[in-house]
DNA sequence: TCTGGGGTCCTAGGACCC
DNA sequence: TCTGGGGTCCTAGGACCC
């Protein structure tokens, strides 16, 4: 092969990359199950309070047959499907079986990227020889695999991008296989409707459907720079996407070694209804500011800036952001720079609230070394915090919360 | 009984500096 | 007095994902 060749060659091309996405069906609910067998084939929603402000995590494939689908209001749920049985879903126990799910997947290959709870991409590219398998039939044994140890659906998507791997793996559910072989990736995604595409969500939906663009296929009649005009950045990955073309990479940083590091860190709690309280909205920012911190410490990172987020009862949201003269991992001050961009916010409007967060960014590894003049003063504020942080890991977050936040719970 | 909670990434305007 | 770009940081908002 020429140089020319190799230049002249497609991304997809330059390495035959096989790529699997892993994606575990109606998780939430398939666990229940397990818990629950009484549960199969039942309408089953796990998510939010259906007489009160919570939406649907996930709905069993009986619950979707009535139109019922995560991320819907759960009270829409209930209208939609009276009969359904509701589970407010245990989150601990989740994890564990995701754990279980990506251990088993660890084995097939090192290099696996965890992207959520329920899913994972797994590079098999170097793999046939040592299984001595095709791709295929590692994807099989993937998904027996999951199966008999966890007991546990799931549906697996193989090619030769992550973008054709994850839209396969949907395409096959529930508990499915789709592969779809090398050279095939376009014609696989032309005919299938715009919002299939990973990234393209109800809104970009919208504005591609002007522009007569409905399929994955459509978007290859349009040329690169006018997408990105209208799109950005997004536009011009649209399209090479659509073709089958992304890098496939599979950041397997993110594996068993756990998430290398997060940008953020941010709690929120909406009110079951409206408060026009302010004092009661300060208590509320003084709690989330403690629950912050606290997973702050945990994390060893400290943060440089801090925002407060407040949802009005017409649903309009607000966000107010502060960069600090210094980085800290200190719950104090995250509660005063909050209090600082709340109180202007109080002021500002006499609408009821409905929603408040509150959040730290850019994180990084917390310095060894510490200005001097400040030690011994950050020093008595760590040791109060620690001390506060080991009473909670023995008696629960709430058993050590800060005067100031207990009236958060009151009303 | 409309619309959770935890994230990521992108955009766009203004300040500020060179 | 008028008039430049570029680069970077900060802030607010919004789309999207699970």
């Amino acid at each position: 092969m020429s140089t020319a060749d190799i230049m002249n060659m497609k991304p997809s091309q330059t390495r035959n990359k096989i790529i699997a996405h892993v994606d575990l069906d109606a998780f939430f609910v398939s666990v229940e199950e397990l818990l629950n067998p009484s549960l199969r084939g039942k309408p089953v929603v796990v998510g939010g309070n259906p007489f009160g402000r919570g939406v649907v995590s996930a709905a069993s494939y009986a619950a979707r047959k009535f139109g019922v689908h995560a991320g819907m209001p759960s009270s829409q749920a209930r209208r939609l499907c009276p009969r359904a049985i509701f589970l407010r879903g245990s989150h601990g126990i989740y994890s564990q079986y995701s754990s279980q799910v990506m251990e088993v997947l660890g084995r097939f290959t090192p290099a696996m990227e965890q992207v959520s709870v329920d899913e994972a991409y797994l590079d098999l590219t170097g793999c046939q020889r040592l299984h001595k398998a095709g791709a295929v039939e590692i994807a099989q044994r993937i998904h027996h695999a999951v199966h008999a140890e966890t007991g546990l659906p799931a549906s697996i998507g193989v090619g030769a991008g992550r973008i054709v791997a994850k839209i396969a793996a949907n395409a096959a559910k529930p508990n499915g296989m789709m592969v779809i072989n090398p050279g095939r990736e376009a014609a696989f995604l032309a005919p299938l409707p715009i919002g299939k595409m990973p990234g393209i969500g109800p809104v970009s939906q919208r504005e591609y459907m002007k522009l007569g663009i409905r399929r994955i296929g459509d978007l290859s009649q349009f040329k690169p720079e006018i997408l990105r005009q209208i799109f950005g950045k997004h536009g011009a990955a649209m399209a090479r996407r659509a073709q089958g073309e992304d890098g496939g990479h599979v950041d397997f940083s993110t594996g068993t070694e756990g998430r290398s590091g997060s940008q953020s860190v941010s709690r929120e709690v909406t009110y079951s209804t409206d408060t026009g309280d302010p004092g009661r909205v300060r208590a509320t920012v003084s709690y989330l500011a403690e629950s912050v911190g606290r997973r702050v410490r945990k994390t060893g990172l400290v943060f440089d800036t801090v925002t407060l987020k407040l949802r009005r009862a017409s649903f309009a949201t607000v966000t107010r952001s502060r960069a600090l003269s210094r980085t800290s991992d200190d719950t104090s001050v995250i509660y005063q720079a909050a209090c600082d961009m709340l109180e202007p916010l109080l002021t500002g409007s006499r609408e009821r609230v409905r929603l408040v967060g509150v959040g730290v960014r850019a994180m990084e590894k917390k310095p060894e070394q510490m200005d001097l003049f400040l030690m011994e003063q950050e020093a008595r504020i760590e040791a109060v915090h620690r001390s506060m942080d080991q009473a909670r890991d023995k008696y629960g977050f709430e058993s050590a919360l800060m005067a100031r936040s207990i009236l958060h719970g009151r009303g």
